[in-house]
DNA sequence: GAGTAGATCCTCT
DNA sequence: GAGGATCTACTCA
């Protein structure tokens, strides 16, 4: 299991990139406690130009400073008060691209997972929709601005990939204020899989 | 099964 | 002071 490279999140194609993260493995660490998952869902957000983003027209905040950075980093909010969204940060300085994680099938410590939770068993909401991923990996927005080759966050390689024909594209979920932004099909997801969330229109 | 309200808090205007 | 890259539970049918 090979953690990407640096050069796997620098390239300034973000939809590439986006579609590349589908079968990849999301693993953390906290103190110790491993906890995995294999990303079946994600959206690209496409810098300055693009209404959905935070990012748009340039806009530079102290919240979203990070997507600014170089790629390879995690950007994390919070977001309705309640769920922290989980990012990649992509391509290179200055250039605001980033990738929001929607959903991963659990691999490893889905008994950590549960516990987090708070749910008795395993069932298809566990990692459902950003905010339920976050929460079951225990990811907050203590991991802003990190690594993801570091050791408590990042993702990884295993050699498994989905087939062409498993994946497919949609507009994004809840991003209707980006008026005709909101339509690009800028979100890819495993066909059938029971994680995927969301309601494409 | 579909539709809607409520939770809850940080960030930007 | 408003509203958000969401989720769940509850209503009504």
């Amino acid at each position: 299991m090979e953690k990407l490279p640096l050069s796997f999140y620098r390239r300034n194609n973000v939809l590439q990139v986006t579609k590349e993260l589908l079968g990849k493995l999301l693993v953390t660490n906290r103190e110790g406690l491993i906890t995995s998952g294999r990303i079946v869902e994600v959206e690209a957000y496409n810098g300055v130009i693009d209404k959905a983003a935070h990012s748009f027209s340039g806009r530079r905040t102290a919240r979203n400073e990070i997507m600014y950075a170089d790629g390879g980093v995690a950007y994390v909010f919070l977001c309705y008060g309640i769920h922290y969204l989980f990012n990649v940060v992509t391509n290179s300085k200055d250039t605001p691209h980033a990738i929001l994680v929607r959903a991963a099938e659990p691999v490893k410590g889905i008994d950590i997972m549960l516990q987090r939770t708070g749910k008795e068993k395993l069932d298809n909401t566990l990692t459902r929709g950003p905010g339920n991923l976050s929460k079951a990996l225990g990811i907050n927005t203590a991991h802003n601005g990190y690594s993801l080759r570091g050791k408590e966050i990042f993702i990884a390689d295993d050699g498994f990939s989905f087939n062409k024909k498993e994946m497919a594209a949609s507009p994004r979920i809840g991003v209707d204020y980006a008026g005709k932004d909101a339509l690009l099909p800028y979100r890819f997801y495993v066909k059938g899989n029971p994680f995927v969330s969301g309601k494409p229109k």
